[in-house]
DNA sequence: CATAACGTTCACGTAAACGGCAAGGTTCTA
DNA sequence: TAGAACCTTGCCGTTTACGTGAACGTTATG
């Protein structure tokens, strides 16, 4: 047994079913180089490990939960050839500084993901502030008509 | 003078500039029965007021910063008939009980929108959450390498 | 009052994000 | 070793969310 963990690697139905897509949509992702499975069986099967299912939940979160085109979720992730160089440079070399490098490297991308998504939650609370502030208006309003008040401005619910 | 203000109502160029559309994509919303524009004029041109502003630069939001599809934004902001109807309702009434549940139905539409808001929020929080967690295991990494470990695991960046 | 600038309603075109075959090769199991 | 149950790569179809004219009516302006 070599140095590779034992972990088994899933056929694209397997992969499809845990993270709730269809075959038709992993398939389309990896096209658009979003990711790129472990490896190809004997009969050119795609075959998955743990980090490309990791890697399509974060998609179909970024995608469903977030909101971003796929378009976008390209830019965040990167080039997948570049990460997958990436992986092999480090496995390739046992000089720090390189390692270092590398390690950086990916820092940099996920400090940019971080970014997009804090930006996201910022926009959203502002949404959510918004709808608070009318949701006040229409309460004071309602308040108005239960104290009798009422007499003036022919506004209505907005 | 009536009791109506003297707002002025824009055509369609100088509402889609103002929020940031097309007029296309502004006649597209009111097929859709995202919207109603308030008035036409004689000539039949579409002529909006500031409420109309206000809902398209909430649709907008919808769209592009909380990522709704314009069937799930159709959804949260009903039906724009039964909108128009519930102010044409409260206009025609005095009576205080009637408006009382005009605004009522108000209020509880703007609370299923603050809950979809508040749901978004919550999914984008927790996917920063897994983000920042990545960046966390990078940094500890990059840690280990300075600090001139690094002789076990074979792992590399994810 | 001519005419430029803007608007209207069809109607067809398109990019994104898949769905759904067809024709054929691969793996597992009895 | 024969199926059944997978998988592969095309390739065309569909829905969403508009873009882009065409053909024609409306409004503002010198």
């Amino acid at each position: 047994m070599t140095a590779e963990s034992t972990a088994r690697l899933l056929r694209i139905t397997e992969v499809a079913d845990e993270v709730g897509l269809t075959t038709r949509t992993v398939r389309y992702y990896e096209e658009l180089g979003l990711l790129k499975p472990a490896a190809r069986s004997e009969g050119s099967y795609r075959l998955f490990d743990e980090d490309d299912l990791d890697r399509l939940r974060f998609i179909r979160g970024l995608r469903d939960d977030a909101g971003f085109s796929l378009a976008e979720i390209g830019q965040l992730l990167e080039d997948e050839e570049a990460r997958e160089r990436n992986r092999a440079r480090f496995r390739g070399t046992t000089d720090v500084r390189e390692r270092r490098s590398i390690l950086e490297d990916a820092l940099a991308r996920i400090e940019r993901q971080a970014v997009s998504l804090r930006e996201k939650a910022r926009r959203i609370d502002q949404m959510i502030a918004e709808v608070e502030r009318r949701r006040g208006h229409l309460e004071g309003h309602l308040r108005d008509l239960d104290e009798g008040r009422e007499l003036d401005h022919p506004a209505g619910p907005r």
